[in-house]
DNA sequence: ATGCCTTACGTTATACGTAATTATT
DNA sequence: AATAATTACGTATAACGTAAGGCAT
């Protein structure tokens, strides 16, 4: 039988035009792609080209295999896509969440159990999270709803509870408690990757300005030095610049919540071990 | 790339069950195909077999393989066999006829003219030819029938008009000519490859038997030896049966024939040295 | 004179077979 | 013990590159 190897020649010199030229692309020496041409023909017991002593064209059955050609070697490129694309997405668990905290922590469990398999995470919406849950997009996400239908599995994983951190001299800093609404028109600092979260706070403080920070560290940087107000949860937990601050819890039912990962019932067998921090 | 080589020896592996075995059919030692199943693997960057130790079985990409493979095999082995009988087809001339006779000539005519190709050539019905010739099935057909269109070339070829032999002590032996109806309910010899010719006869002596023959030799020799009148013509001549026998010419006008021969006038620079018998 | 293809020939690299190893039934 | 797959190693064959030749433009 002939090889995939010599349609790829039969390709190249019809894109290059001459057997030198595509011998070239192709990296092997002229004669050597001559001969291999020459193989093919034998093989095929058909003659693909006029030879004209100083120049190759391809002749009615050449121009014929050329068509075969390309159909067989785009079969055979989509077979390996396709396999790579399949076997990597059978090797990888994906995690979607609506914020970014229960992530931290499930991340390295999922990790631990399944060392041979890569995690790969990230924060969207809910409903986004709902329909990638049943297209296998996600094979684990974690939102605020514990609603689910009778194929999911659903997991009280952990609560988060949002504070305010103000510096010690702030006007609210003595308080015992605060609502969102008592910060509105504030400007106050945010990490910019917290999900849902940011929607709540802009929804209770419409009058805020929000300072939107990526990095994490730039934002403790910030939180430090800064007199700005700033969030913190339990799971975020005391940073560095806890010292400088106080912590006051917000009481908005909206931003104390308890975090739900549901899975399918057919990856019971792959996620039953994981374990609520609650 | 992979090779068509390997997606052969993996259908080998699916056919035949095991690698020991797969490798015994494609002639190869075991360990010769187990490296080859490895760099096959190697070069899709995928796992194809659940490894048991003892044992291989296809996993979950080695199926989609399977599938791929099987589809990239057949495609090219179709594209093999399409090329074959496309050039060979492009190699050889068919003549089509309503009767043998022309072809006796015209076939060796043609091969003189082009030696290069092989010459195919078969009795068939008017309209079998007619379509044939529309359809490039035949390049040339011979019939009685000179009606063309312009696109057709249309050659007088050559005469062909029908005698009875019959024994001396025939009753009908002394007369100078006959019609076919004259021997209406006397049994004939009949060559059975004809074409043409036979539907005449029958339709003209709905009362006679033919005693048909495929053989020429075999004719030959019934005609010396029996007593049973029989059919000639001016091309087959004097047989070596003629000197006890009689021929007396039959005056139908559909047995005395003229076939035309006729070709596309594409094809009009292989077939214009042809020339007429006549 | 240069470009293009083929043939010839010595060399290399790849794939092979033999033998040994491990594991399973 | 027999079957099955992999690993190791020396070998052979098939494809390669270099060199040379022929034939065009």
């Amino acid at each position: 039988m002939f090889e995939l190897n010599q349609l790829e020649q039969l390709l190249a010199i019809e894109k290059y035009k001459t057997l030198s030229n595509a011998a070239e692309h192709l990296n092997i020496s002229q004669p050597a792609l001559s001969r291999s041409i020459q193989r093919l023909e034998e093989e095929l017991e058909v003659t693909l080209f006029k030879r004209q002593k100083n120049r190759l064209t391809f002749n009615e059955d050449g121009i014929s295999a050329l068509e075969y050609a390309r159909r067989i070697m785009e079969l055979s490129n989509e077979m390996k896509d396709s396999l790579i694309t399949a076997s990597k997405a059978r090797r990888t668990i994906s995690i979607g969440s609506i914020a970014p905290a229960p992530i931290w922590t499930l991340t390295p469990e999922v990790s631990k159990l399944h060392p041979e398999m890569s995690i790969q995470s990230e924060i969207e919406t809910h409903d986004k999270l709902e329909k990638g849950l049943k297209d296998d997009t996600y094979q684990i996400i974690i939102t605020n709803d514990p609603a689910a239908d009778n194929d999911t599995v659903v997991i009280d994983y952990c609560e988060e509870d949002l504070y305010v951190t103000l510096p010690p001299a702030h006007p609210l800093a003595g308080r015992d408690s605060l609502y969102l609404a008592d910060l509105n028109g504030q400007s106050i600092l945010q990490y910019s990757k917290v999900g849902f979260w940011l929607d709540i706070c802009k929804a209770k403080m419409p009058d805020s300005m929000f300072i939107m920070q990526d990095e994490f560290d730039t934002l403790n940087e910030l939180r430090r030095t800064s007199a700005l107000p700033a969030f913190a949860t339990n799971i975020t937990g005391s940073t560095p610049s806890s010292e400088h601050r106080v912590m006051v819890p917000l009481l908005d039912d909206e931003v104390n919540v308890i975090f739900y990962l549901k899975y399918k019932k057919a990856n019971r067998k792959m996620f039953k071990d994981i374990s609520p921090l609650t």
